[in-house]
DNA sequence: TTGTAGGCGTTATCAG
DNA sequence: CTGATAACGCCTACAA
């Protein structure tokens, strides 16, 4: 930051006024004389004077600064939800810091620190996938600043919410293939105590039961995390079983390609010798071949409506109404990879 | 941001001693009694104090936050380089504020006056493809901003930068698709006046040039933008051709997919009929089926080093070394939508 | 219509 | 070893 940079004295000075007069002028203050008024400005304008947002902020203990959590960039996931927030944020004024935790929860407790020391204003968040204390939420809370968790929920945390029925949207696919004539459904799951993987897993042992097909153990397995590489072993053990599945609902889409990968290298043929469901609907999906079916989620909305309950705290800083809890509906989007009813 | 934090002073009355006291007990000041230190501190832990930042950056005219300009976050190019950018800056105790351009020059204007309000202390930027003036950078510069440039160059602004070998990318996929039996190469290039786009598109031409192809002008047709959508239309004006070309080049690997999918529908066979190859190396394209052929870019080390060299300006403000112009050598990754040699 | 004074939270400087 | 003071840039209640 440079020294150099013109202040309110600065120009003050120049003109032969005091500083609060030029802090009135450059807000256009209706008592004030018009021509002091443009002086200021002109002068203003031609040292181009940016007010110092510092000074303001803490003046007025308000940064205008929001803090999100997220476990990381680089998924088509998050930073669409990202860009949700951001189009509501930045037209109100606030500016964001945006933070990955790596799937980190000693990262994430060392961004809340950060936070709370820059005093950000509110904060949404995602948690870490390893995150299963929310302690360092409910400080930040405690604090007075507003969050709102976002997409993967923390039990018992008392905030508002902006969530994605994954069990339904679970649900719905498997319901599906069931009704595709898929008998034995194989679930690619991911990483475990994270309320998404427990939700989408609640959801397809559901419509397994509803059907009456039994829940085999070993068709149930555990990718460690949510990249293609994550998926990679995870499918080999599910597709070198004596009895091998004819379904299988992975737990994003990555993984589903992944699966596909591997499935076309062991010449299963798709979805005649198998069907493969991902989630979430990312863009590449629909141009593999066979184009992936998978379950939509509303990542735009989501983003917005999440800065949007966010806002509507920091305009109302007082009254605290009660927690909401938004939870969207996942939709099924059938394409080749499945097997059509 | 709440009203009721702890600061210095309310630390300093419960211990009826000086906030100056309380603030060196803070930071183990050597000559403090080890008494009034471990009180100090004992009750700041109790407190839960955290230093206020916006006040320190306001004393120290420095805020500890960069920000960071990109067209937009949910491509896996820039959200990679992000996070490059990410790891070294927050390993350095720094802020980062990302903004998206949406490739829109307008937003770009309005960025930059948000930057130089909110006093970063330092700038790295990829300006939007409509970005034709840089005025708005110079300014930045000129009030002691230090920046640096990343990915897209910006011709005749005096500032550091990090780029790619585009041309050189470019000229290396060109010169295998010739030497693999390819003679009617068309590129699928990007939106103009951007360098990117025109370094890539010299490439193919000298390419063409060197081993005594002729340039078609009709094989070369402009992409408006880097997405799926707009890759489809292009493609097939290519692919209607009379005389349709046996190798597209494009611009990135969404494109590329684009006209995998198109050429795939037109029952071209890829790559028998027509050798496909994208830019980029994402991490969807391997597992397309062919996979693809791409030119790789150290997506990662060019946050980095970007993120480093600023750094180095951020240490030493006063001294101007001389300008740093860093280019990165793209790999070609020969995977299956081309014939191998 | 404009100026003065005080304070937001912190730390460097000078005193004691 | 510790305290008082001033300053970073801005705004606002109060005064004139």
């Amino acid at each position: 930051m440079s020294s150099k940079r013109v202040t309110i004295s600065d120009i003050a000075q120049k003109l032969n006024i005091s500083a609060s007069t030029v802090s009135r002028a450059l807000k256009n203050h209706p008592a004030l004389k018009k021509e002091t008024i443009k002086a200021v400005q002109d002068l203003a304008n031609k040292l181009n004077y940016q007010p110092n947002l510092l000074a303001l902020s803490l003046r007025q203990k308000k940064t205008n600064t929001i803090g999100v959590i997220i476990p990381e960039i680089t998924s088509h996931f998050f930073s669409s939800i990202i860009t949700g927030i951001q189009d509501v944020l930045v037209n109100s004024g606030y500016n964001i810091i945006i933070c990955q935790s790596n799937e980190s929860y000693k990262e994430e407790l060392a961004i809340v620190e950060n936070l709370l020391r820059i005093r950000v204003d509110g904060v949404l968040v995602s948690p870490s996938s390893r995150t299963k204390k929310f302690n360092h939420f409910s400080k930040l809370k405690q604090s007075g600043v507003p969050i709102v968790v976002f997409d993967r929920d923390c039990p018992n945390l008392e905030v508002d919410k902006v969530l994605v029925d994954d069990y339904d949207g679970a649900f719905q696919a498997i319901d599906y293939l069931i009704k595709s004539g898929c008998k034995k459904i194989a679930h690619l799951s991911g990483p475990k105590n994270l309320s998404t993987t427990n939700h989408r897993l609640q959801g397809y042992l559901d419509a397994l039961k509803k059907n009456n097909l039994p829940v085999k153990e070993e068709y149930i397995v555990h990718a460690s995390g949510f990249t293609h590489e994550e998926g990679i072993q995870p499918t080999k053990t599910l597709l070198r079983l004596k009895n091998p599945p004819d379904a299988i609902f992975a737990i994003n889409d990555c993984i589903a390609i992944s699966a596909m990968y591997i499935a076309k290298k062991l010449d299963f043929k798709i979805p005649e010798d198998i069907s493969i469901i991902g989630f979430d609907d990312e863009p590449h999906t629909r141009y593999f071949k066979p184009a992936l079916s998978t379950v939509w989620q509303p990542v735009y909305s989501i983003g917005m409506l999440s800065a949007r309950i966010l806002l509507s705290h920091l305009k109302n800083p007082d009254n605290t109404p009660k927690l909401r809890k938004e939870i969207f509906k996942p939709e099924l989007v059938i394409r080749h990879s499945s097997i059509k009813i």
